[in-house]
This record gives C-alpha cells, sequence and structure tokens, in this order.
DNA sequence: GCAATTTATGCAACCGTTTGCACAATTTAC
DNA sequence: GTAAATTGTGCAAACGGTTGCATAAATTGC
C-alpha cells in the first residue's frame, strides 16, 4: 500500500520558518541585489535542506509561460524525424524547456487536434512539420494568432511568411547527377513524391537543373510520381521500367520509397548498381546492412535542421517575452551533401 | 512585422461582460446544476463567440495537476518505441493528456537528468522504458515519493513493487524452437544481450526451458553475449561460429544484432535461410526489404504496451487525485508471438 | 401569512510566485 | 544636526479558475 501526501516545500514555508516575508526568500532565491547577504544565505541555505523546486506550475502560470514547446511531426518511426527530434530536445533543455510530441501520421485531421491540443495547454511555441496530405494552413495561422510562434522544419508550406529550417537539395542533386553522369550513365529518372508537395517541386525543378548542367535532354517520361503509397511506388517503378528506353539510374524521392524501387527491379531481374542504379534523400542507416541499396544518398542533416528551428523558436518566444516586435522572417537552409553509400 | 498582445477571453471577461460573478460563470460552463438554464445558456452563448478556452495553466496550478505524462524511453529512432509511443499517445489524447518526451540514449546520467526536469515540471505521471545501462534506481524512489505514479514498460527493473506492462516471450520462444527442431536444426545458439538486463535473464532461461522442452541438451557455449554495441554484436557472432559444431541457428537478443550477426555470416559465406537459421526478437518492418533475414521474430506488442502503461497510469493518476491508497501493484504481461517473416 | 425549504447567485479565499511600491533603518552629504 | 540618499524588508495585488459558504429571492408547506 502505498500512501502519502505530497508535501513539497514552497517559498512560504520558508518565509515562515525563517519568519520573513515571502517576496523576501523569491527575492533571495534569485540574488536580487536588493537582498542582503546574511539573508540570501540564510534562505538558499534552508531551501537546499528542504530540497525546495519552485513551483513549475505557479510560475507558468504567473509568468503566462508554460516552458513547454511542442513539436508536430508526421512520424517518429522514420528515423529522419526522431533525430531530429534529438536536435530539438537537446537544444530545449539548455533552455531548460520541456518538449511535448505529437505524431500528425500524414493526416490532417490528426494534425489539427494536435495543434489546437498543444494551443490549449499554452505551449510557448512550435516546431512543426507537415504532413503530406496537409493542403489548408488555416490552424497554423490561428496559433499565429494567439501569439504562440511556429517554425516549421523540412516539410514546409509553400509560403513566404513563415520562419523555417530546411535543407537545399541542389549540390547534393548536382553532385548527384555529376556522379551518375561520370559513370557514363545518362539515363536518369526520378520518382517524385505528390505533385502538392514543395518537396516534390522543389525536387523536380533541381532535377531538371542538374539535367541541363550536364547537356542531357530533359524527357518528360522519366518522371515518375507516386502518393508514396507502397502500391503507389511500385506502380511508379513499374511503370519506369516498361519505357522503351528504360532508365538506367533513378533518383527517389525518399528512403522508402528506395526500398519498393528496388524491390521492384529485383523482380524484374535487373542487379542493382550493375543494370540499374538508385540516388535516394535521407540516408536511412539501415543501408548499410543491405546489399542492394542505392548507390548514394543526399543526406538532410535533420539534427541540425531540429537543433536550429529550435533556436529560432526560443529566439522568437524571448523577443514576444520582452515585447520586441519580430521583423523578419528567420530562415535557414543548410546545403545537402551526396553521401555515397557503397563500400 | 507581426506584434499583437495575446488577449485570450477569461472567465472574468465573460462575468463582467454579462454582468455575473466568475463564479457563475465557472460553474456555468461545468453545467453545475444550482445554475439556471437561462444563465448557462447565456454563459456557453457568449464563451462560444469569444472563443474562450480554459486557461489550462491556471487550471493545473489550482487543481495540482499539470495534465501532462512524461515519458522516458531509450530511443526513439527505434521502431519499437516509437510505436509503444503511438499507443501512449492514443489513449492519453483520449483522455486530453499531453505527453512530454524524453530520450535517454541508454545514458543513465541523461535519464536522471531527464527524469528530475520532468518531475520539476509537474508531470502527473510517468511512464519509462529503462535504458541497458541503468544499474542505480535511486531517482525513480525519488519520484514515487513525490507522489509522481511510474508505470514501466518492456525494459523494467528488476523489482517486485512496480507497475509494468511487458511482454512474456515464453511462447514465442517456444515455437521458435519448436519450428526449428521441426526443421530438424537442433544445434540452437542464442546471442543476449548485457548479463544485467532483466531482458536478457528471461531470454536466456525461456531459451533453456525450450531445449528441454525438445530434449535437447543444453550447451553453455552456444550462449554468446554482447554488450548490443556493433563490434560486440560482431565479436559475438565470430565466436560462435567459430565453435567446432558450428550452430545452425541463433536465436538473436533484438533486431539490431540480428542485422550485425547476419552480416558475419555471409562475410562467410553462410547462406542465410539454408546454411543457417536466425529468429529474432522484435519485428522490424524493414525485415520484409531485406533477402537475408531471420525465418521469424517473435513480436512483442509495443503498441498494446505502451497503450496499457498508459491506462494504468490514469489509473494510479485518479486513485490519488481522489486520495484513495493504491492497493497493489498492477501488472500486464501480454504473450508473444511467433511471427514468420519469410514469404 | 409566516416559517421552512428550495433555487440561483455572489463573495471571498485559495493555489505559489513575482513585483511595484511603501517604508523603516541606516548611512552619507554638507 | 538635519536633509538626502541608500539599503533591506514587507505589504499587497496580481495571474485565472474553483469552491465552500453566505445570502437573496422564489417557492412550498401548513
Amino acid at each position: 500500500m502505498i500512501t502519502n501526501r505530497n508535501t513539497q516545500p514552497t517559498i512560504k514555508e520558508i518565509a515562515k520558518r525563517l519568519k520573513i516575508a515571502p517576496s523576501t526568500v523569491s527575492r533571495a532565491l534569485h540574488d536580487h541585489p536588493s537582498i542582503s547577504w546574511v539573508t540570501t544565505m540564510r534562505v538558499q541555505k534552508l531551501a537546499q535542506e528542504l530540497n525546495y523546486e519552485p513551483n513549475l506550475s505557479a510560475i507558468s502560470f504567473k509568468q503566462r509561460k508554460s516552458f513547454n514547446i511542442g513539436v508536430l511531426l508526421p512520424n517518429l518511426s522514420e528515423v529522419f524525424f526522431s533525430t531530429a527530434l534529438y536536435g530539438i530536445e537537446d537544444m530545449a533543455s539548455t533552455k531548460k524547456y520541456n518538449v511535448l510530441i505529437g505524431q500528425s501520421l500524414d493526416d490532417p485531421q490528426r494534425e489539427e487536434r494536435i495543434l489546437l491540443s498543444m494551443k490549449n495547454s499554452r505551449v510557448d511555441g512550435m516546431i512543426v512539420s507537415v504532413g503530406k496530405n496537409t493542403i489548408n494552413y488555416d490552424h497554423f495561422d490561428l496559433l499565429q494568432k494567439c501569439n504562440i510562434p511556429i517554425v516549421f522544419f523540412d516539410c514546409i508550406p509553400e509560403r513566404k511568411d513563415i520562419h523555417f529550417t530546411a535543407c537545399n537539395l541542389q549540390i547534393g542533386m548536382l553532385m548527384a547527377i555529376n556522379k551518375l553522369v561520370e559513370k557514363g550513365i545518362t539515363n536518369i529518372a526520378l520518382i517524385n513524391g505528390p505533385k502538392q508537395l514543395v518537396a516534390s517541386k522543389q525536387r523536380q525543378q533541381i532535377y531538371f537543373q542538374g539535367l541541363k548542367k550536364n547537356n542531357l535532354p530533359y524527357d518528360e517520361k522519366l518522371i515518375g510520381f507516386t502518393d508514396l503509397s507502397k502500391k503507389g511506388n511500385q506502380q511508379a517503378m513499374i511503370d519506369l521500367l516498361k519505357l522503351e528506353n528504360r532508365p538506367t539510374a533513378i533518383i527517389t524521392f525518399n528512403d522508402y520509397l528506395a526500398l519498393d524501387a528496388i524491390a521492384i527491379a529485383k523482380e524484374q531481374n535487373l542487379v542493382i548498381n550493375k543494370d540499374i542504379f538508385f540516388i535516394s534523400f535521407a540516408n536511412l542507416p539501415i543501408w548499410e546492412y543491405m546489399d542492394d541499396r542505392p548507390m548514394a544518398s543526399i543526406e538532410q542533416f535533420p539534427y541540425k535542421q531540429g537543433e536550429q528551428a529550435a533556436k529560432i523558436l526560443f529566439s522568437l518566444i524571448d523577443s514576444l517575452q520582452n515585447d520586441q516586435p519580430i521583423m523578419d522572417y528567420q530562415q535557414i537552409i543548410f546545403e545537402s551533401k551526396l553521401i555515397a553509400t557503397l563500400q
């Protein structure tokens, strides 16, 4: 049987014991200059003895700050996101903040529900990576109206008036195409994600630029699309392999798509990294265990993206706290990097 | 430029507008029977119009409840844990609770730091899966003393006086060994995790029972150990393969270990699922993409473990709230299941 | 028609901490 | 030796919502 009234010491408790006012105790605990050395010491000593811990609920109520930030992202089982979360957590813990987590599972309704629930629990700010099916951004605007700053990362809405961190895929993609061309491979396809995604548009544009820089022809047929479901992935790959001039290299929207595409290629008895080559985005740690894997991945630095998104968020929170107007939108863009995954 | 004083409506605001007392508004919003129908309607209508949302900070301060639970686990990039988190999140959201997340990364100091930080932010309870290097449980006891209930899941301390959910590996392991024996494979090894882990002790014991039930001899040499680092995993496997009567089946502590072990086997030109068979715990979704994978995995139902751990936690929180003594330790044990991963 | 009961509302304290202001005590200035 | 400045402390209000108790008004009982 376990029962015991929770009786954490409070400032009043300390004040009563030392026969001084609570306000004096409060100031002493904060090393306020107007409190004498002796009093400060007496207070701090007793606080230590009693294991005093300030009641964060009371403080957050009084200060109108919760010392929580919310993180909303599609899916923590994707290593990309769980890595980003490390970055956020690490930055938050240096600022003595806690992290509330919500997974949207790419479901816009769930996304909205989580967002509102975090708003109501008065998070001081949010870090968001938008789900791939989200088209309506009203609930994000709602949070802004409530003075809850939002910083997006990686999957960001296609708008100018937001704070975000993201990764510029350009260099990675160029290096990838260069690498293929060096090997004499010029028939390069792209399987892209849903057309409404910023990430998709970006990939397509950069893919196009990469071809151009290498003086390769642009063939619309070599661009496939998928909704990123397993079936969609497979179908897109099947369609590409049916082409008259079958591609010998395929750039895939992400690693999970690459897995499906590679599986289809193998079913059709193509030898990976001989008959056909793959280049993917992100960089699953699991690749090293697989024989048939992309020849390279474009690294997008999730830890840094998360960490810096949190940094931006805390600067916004501080500005709001000090009633400073936020003058412009903070946007950090990292450069991607091509990582060879073979050998 | 974005600036705008946050001015969420409060109960006092509503009271002033309707020229009634805040207490009346409060009661009306809760459909208190002593408030007349008309007043209740007037209040609720205005509340809706103003988009009133109760200030959870104020409520949590007053009620001495934060409506947050903390989740502390080793590593969200392991699918097992991120899946468990789903279960927790889903249960929490039905109870209007938020989830604070912390990853220990198997570092006892980080674990303790997160735990104390959650204590100070006054979580109403915690769900914990202990890191594999943790030997000291003092900080957990500390939380209990502060009346913050803890429910453990999966990686649980070896103690009787705790609440937990876990998975009984017995049936899964027996089925696994039976399956191997059916195939005529009797030289079955186990690569186990660190000896101090409950999970390791359990696996070893059940492995032993499984052999016994099948009248197989118990050979100590067939049990390898690893600290679960990549190097440790590889070495354990290399040692096993050096044995005179080389094992033809290997049960691995978890999927990540299986990955390393399989890689070593392949380096030594063994054909997986022909020369040598593997059985693993957990069930990485990624297996289906790999040619060389364990013939079966023992499923441990992370979603259910998380969900039920949360359910227990909320029942404990309720009991504490109502000053009911907690009479005994709630412990839910699920039955594992063997999942064939081939074909 | 007056007391007893019911119904509906308001008052005020409280949760723990912070902070502007007042004020007493001490020191400094001239 | 008195005015001014400095130092150290306390008072009280505030943050937003809840709740026990008092009380006014309406209704019922006899």
